[in-house]
DNA sequence: CGACTGACTCTCT
DNA sequence: CAGAGAGCCAGTC
Protein backbone atom coordinates (compact mmCIF):
# COMPACT_ATOMS: atom_id res chain seq x y z
CA UNK A 1 0.00 0.00 0.00
CA UNK A 2 0.93 3.56 -0.63
CA UNK A 3 2.37 5.72 2.24
CA UNK A 4 -0.21 6.11 5.60
CA UNK A 5 0.59 9.57 5.05
CA UNK A 6 -0.30 9.96 1.51
CA UNK A 7 -3.54 7.97 1.72
CA UNK A 8 -4.72 10.03 5.45
CA UNK A 9 -3.99 13.59 2.91
CA UNK A 10 -6.61 11.69 0.05
CA UNK A 11 -9.19 11.38 3.22
CA UNK A 12 -8.65 14.42 4.80
CA UNK A 13 -9.42 16.04 1.30
CA UNK A 14 -12.25 13.72 0.34
CA UNK A 15 -13.61 14.64 3.86
CA UNK A 16 -12.94 18.23 2.66
CA UNK A 17 -15.57 18.14 0.22
CA UNK A 18 -18.55 19.96 1.34
CA UNK A 19 -21.86 18.28 1.35
CA UNK A 20 -23.88 18.78 -1.64
CA UNK A 21 -20.88 19.10 -4.01
CA UNK A 22 -18.69 17.09 -5.68
CA UNK A 23 -15.16 16.84 -6.74
CA UNK A 24 -13.51 14.64 -9.48
CA UNK A 25 -10.52 12.52 -8.79
CA UNK A 26 -7.87 14.57 -9.72
CA UNK A 27 -9.19 17.12 -7.62
CA UNK A 28 -8.85 15.66 -4.80
CA UNK A 29 -5.68 14.42 -5.86
CA UNK A 30 -4.44 17.91 -6.22
CA UNK A 31 -6.08 19.42 -3.10
CA UNK A 32 -3.82 16.32 -1.12
CA UNK A 33 -1.01 17.66 -2.72
CA UNK A 34 -0.67 15.10 -5.76
CA UNK A 35 -0.97 17.11 -8.69
CA UNK A 36 -1.24 13.80 -11.31
CA UNK A 37 -2.08 10.99 -9.22
CA UNK A 38 -5.84 10.84 -9.34
CA UNK A 39 -5.83 6.62 -10.36
CA UNK A 40 -4.45 7.04 -6.70
CA UNK A 41 -7.26 8.50 -5.15
CA UNK A 42 -9.21 5.67 -6.79
CA UNK A 43 -6.58 3.11 -5.38
CA UNK A 44 -7.02 4.89 -2.31
CA UNK A 45 -10.72 5.03 -2.28
CA UNK A 46 -11.11 1.37 -2.93
CA UNK A 47 -8.71 0.84 -0.13
CA UNK A 48 -10.93 2.89 1.99
CA UNK A 49 -11.81 1.68 5.79
CA UNK A 50 -15.78 2.22 5.43
CA UNK A 51 -15.23 5.42 8.22
CA UNK A 52 -18.59 7.66 7.64
CA UNK A 53 -16.58 10.69 8.06
CA UNK A 54 -15.17 9.78 4.67
CA UNK A 55 -17.64 10.95 1.81
CA UNK A 56 -16.55 8.70 -0.82
CA UNK A 57 -19.55 9.27 -3.01
CA UNK A 58 -18.75 12.93 -3.16
CA UNK A 59 -15.68 11.65 -5.69
CA UNK A 60 -16.95 11.19 -8.97
CA UNK A 61 -14.65 11.27 -12.47
CA UNK A 62 -14.08 14.46 -14.26
CA UNK A 63 -16.72 13.96 -16.53
CA UNK A 64 -19.28 14.56 -14.01
CA UNK A 65 -19.75 10.73 -13.81
CA UNK A 66 -19.81 7.79 -11.50
CA UNK A 67 -16.63 6.10 -12.08
CA UNK A 68 -18.14 2.65 -11.53
CA UNK A 69 -20.38 0.52 -14.04
CA UNK A 70 -23.98 1.92 -14.92
CA UNK A 71 -26.61 -0.56 -13.34
CA UNK A 72 -23.37 -1.58 -10.69
CA UNK A 73 -24.43 -2.08 -7.22
CA UNK A 74 -21.81 0.45 -6.50
CA UNK A 75 -22.82 2.99 -8.76
CA UNK A 76 -26.87 2.94 -7.35
CA UNK A 77 -25.25 3.45 -4.37
CA UNK A 78 -23.31 6.25 -5.19
CA UNK A 79 -25.61 7.94 -6.30
CA UNK A 80 -28.63 7.47 -4.40
CA UNK A 81 -26.49 9.40 -1.66
CA UNK A 82 -25.66 11.79 -4.48
CA UNK A 83 -29.15 12.65 -4.74
CA UNK A 84 -30.21 12.20 -1.15
CA UNK A 85 -27.94 15.93 -0.63
CA UNK A 86 -29.52 17.15 -3.22
CA UNK A 87 -26.96 17.21 -6.15
CA UNK A 88 -29.11 16.45 -9.33
CA UNK A 89 -28.20 13.75 -12.42
CA UNK A 90 -28.86 14.90 -15.52
CA UNK A 91 -28.72 11.30 -17.36
CA UNK A 92 -25.52 9.52 -16.21
CA UNK A 93 -23.80 12.96 -15.77
CA UNK A 94 -24.04 15.97 -12.75
CA UNK A 95 -23.06 19.51 -13.64
CA UNK A 96 -20.38 20.28 -12.35
CA UNK A 97 -21.22 23.59 -12.87
CA UNK A 98 -23.67 23.42 -10.37
CA UNK A 99 -21.96 20.69 -8.49
CA UNK A 100 -18.38 20.88 -9.45
CA UNK A 101 -16.54 21.38 -5.42
CA UNK A 102 -14.68 25.11 -5.93
CA UNK A 103 -12.60 25.32 -3.06
CA UNK A 104 -11.16 28.61 -4.00
CA UNK A 105 -15.02 30.09 -4.88
CA UNK A 106 -16.80 28.16 -2.20
CA UNK A 107 -17.90 30.90 -0.07
CA UNK A 108 -19.42 33.03 -2.61
CA UNK A 109 -20.77 30.65 -4.85
CA UNK A 110 -24.29 29.58 -3.05
CA UNK A 111 -25.50 32.36 -5.27
CA UNK A 112 -24.66 31.05 -8.63
CA UNK A 113 -25.80 27.51 -7.32
CA UNK A 114 -29.26 28.91 -7.03
CA UNK A 115 -29.58 30.75 -9.84
CA UNK A 116 -32.40 29.50 -11.75
CA UNK A 117 -31.67 27.78 -14.72
CA UNK A 118 -31.94 29.27 -17.87
C1' DC B 1 12.17 -7.42 -13.69
C1' DG B 2 8.19 -7.03 -16.87
C1' DA B 3 3.36 -7.31 -18.37
C1' DC B 4 -1.45 -6.36 -16.97
C1' DT B 5 -4.92 -3.86 -14.51
C1' DG B 6 -7.64 -0.26 -12.34
C1' DA B 7 -13.14 3.82 -8.28
C1' DC B 8 -8.34 8.34 -13.74
C1' DT B 9 -7.07 12.48 -16.90
C1' DC B 10 -5.43 15.18 -20.65
C1' DT B 11 -4.76 16.07 -25.52
C1' DC B 12 -5.67 15.56 -30.14
C1' DT B 13 -8.91 14.30 -33.90
C1' DC C 1 -19.02 16.23 -28.03
C1' DA C 2 -17.28 11.50 -28.49
C1' DG C 3 -13.43 8.28 -29.32
C1' DA C 4 -8.43 7.03 -29.47
C1' DG C 5 -3.91 7.21 -27.40
C1' DA C 6 -0.58 8.32 -24.16
C1' DG C 7 0.55 9.36 -19.40
C1' DC C 8 0.45 8.08 -14.56
C1' DC C 9 1.18 5.21 -10.18
C1' DA C 10 0.71 1.29 -7.19
C1' DG C 11 -0.47 -3.66 -6.73
C1' DT C 12 -0.56 -8.27 -8.39
C1' DC C 13 1.04 -12.35 -11.00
Amino acid sequence: MTDLDTCQRIWNSVAAIPAGKVASYSQVARHAGLPRRARLVGYALRHMPDRPDIPWHRVITAKGEIAFPRGSDAYRRQRRLLRAEGVVFQGVKIDLQRFGWRPQTDAGLDELLWKPPD
